[in-house]
DNA sequence: TAGTCAATGTCGGGG
DNA sequence: CCCCGACGTTGACTA
């Protein structure tokens, strides 16, 4: 699975590795070492001199790594192009896009280290928890808002925007859909709960200030206990 | 630089390389090979085996590198806890966080690469062309929007938001400020001009459509060429 | 291809 | 500690 190490390597040695690997694009590279880099596309930046982690992915994808932060230091999402080069007896490595116009460029002063490891195809990834899915589980299984709720018109609910758990101005969104259930039912009582993983205070606030009920929905099984609801998701 | 590197090492082993060096946490850890990713918080996600790059950063970060992106395929931003063990024969890693409760879990099936990088402290990183500068330099330079233009009053042409390029509603906004401008300048013809590197085509209309002009400001030199008009941020 | 919107967004600043 | 807002946001989906 390791393909190729260089440990050290000179700057001629590091460009043709680059330069080997780059054209392939069947290795996933990595190079940490001494370095200097600058962006310009959509803003610009410019990194001193410092040691960095940089990883160049299959898809041509690129991006520099800090000591801290999940975030790289910067990056260059898919690439169009990627070169390297000697230049003043230094690799540089050069990464740009052309339909928006933006460059990385990575001056080696110093590599420690160069390799290139062969990672397996994708495997399968599921991811459970986003919105859509959110939805689609609480029009499902409305008694996970509060026993004994029942959905008397589905299409109303999901169409009309009553679930939207993410939006900013969920409670006013809130007010305005129960005052058209309001109007469409009639002396019927109509509450309006609001149910999310979580609420900030300012929203809370507003949303008791209007009589309106905040219930926490989890949304996925608890990582440490045995969850005192049922996860949306488990199925 | 490179502080320890260990190939294909046994599951004991690097469980120890792990707990050793997470303890410190002055390294950059990375461990490459065969694995199962879980994760358990806002969301939850599983990874089928496959081989995956593992990054552990010195602030307790981590995150976890599939073939292809940018992102990582799973991460967790500043853990409180990160643990290795010997589970069933196999190493496993968690990364957990308190504040808001949620879980990585990677359990290594076969490591090829282990490795504690030292990286420098974080050495000096600009970034030019965010909003605030850009107010900044419109404001200091109100002729790159138009030869000619000078600014009058400029706590009032800042303090009011009238440089408001990236508001969702950049154009209802600026209608507002020319219309208060408008009142107090009285006879005076008073145009309103949106500055900013781009504009979307409904925008524009929008724009168009009260009468108001779009003018592009480069905020930056041209990556390629020599920019027809200065970079905002040069000096 | 351009616009729109969710995201395990991340990250930093301020109360 | 929590709230708020920017971001080279990225990335997926849609018209």
């Amino acid at each position: 699975m390791i393909r190729e190490q260089l440990v050290a390597p000179s700057p001629t040695d590091l460009t043709a590795f680059l330069l080997r690997h780059t054209r392939t694009r069947d290795c996933l590279v990595q190079v940490a070492g001494l370095a200097e880099v600058t962006y310009q596309g959509r803003a610009a930046s410019t990194a001193d001199v410092g040691s960095y982690l940089v990883l160049l992915k299959r898809d041509g994808s690129l991006q520099i790594h800090a000591p801290k932060g999940v975030k790289p230091m910067n990056w260059q999402p898919r690439t169009d192009e990627i070169t390297a080069r000697v230049e003043d007896g230094q690799c540089v490595l050069l990464a740009s896009r052309r339909s928006r116009v933006e460059q990385v460029r990575v001056v080696f002063l110093e590599a420690q280290l160069a390799q290139a490891l062969e990672l397996s195809e994708e495997a399968g990834f599921v991811l459970s928890g986003s919105e859509a899915q959110m939805q689609d589980a609480l029009a499902r299984h409305p008694d996970l808002i509060e026993p004994g709720l029942r959905v008397l018109n589905r299409e109303l609910l999901v169409e009309s925007g009553g679930i939207d758990l993410y939006a900013q101005d969920a409670v006013s969104q809130l007010a305005r859909y129960v005052a058209s259930v309001q109007r469409m039912v009639g002396s019927v009582v109509v509450r309006g709960i609001l149910a999310a993983p979580s609420i900030t205070t300012p929203a809370r606030a507003q949303l008791e200030g209007r009589g309106f009920e905040f219930r926490e929905v989890q949304a996925l099984p608890a990582v440490v206990s045995a969850s005192t609801q049922p996860g949306l998701f488990e199925a």
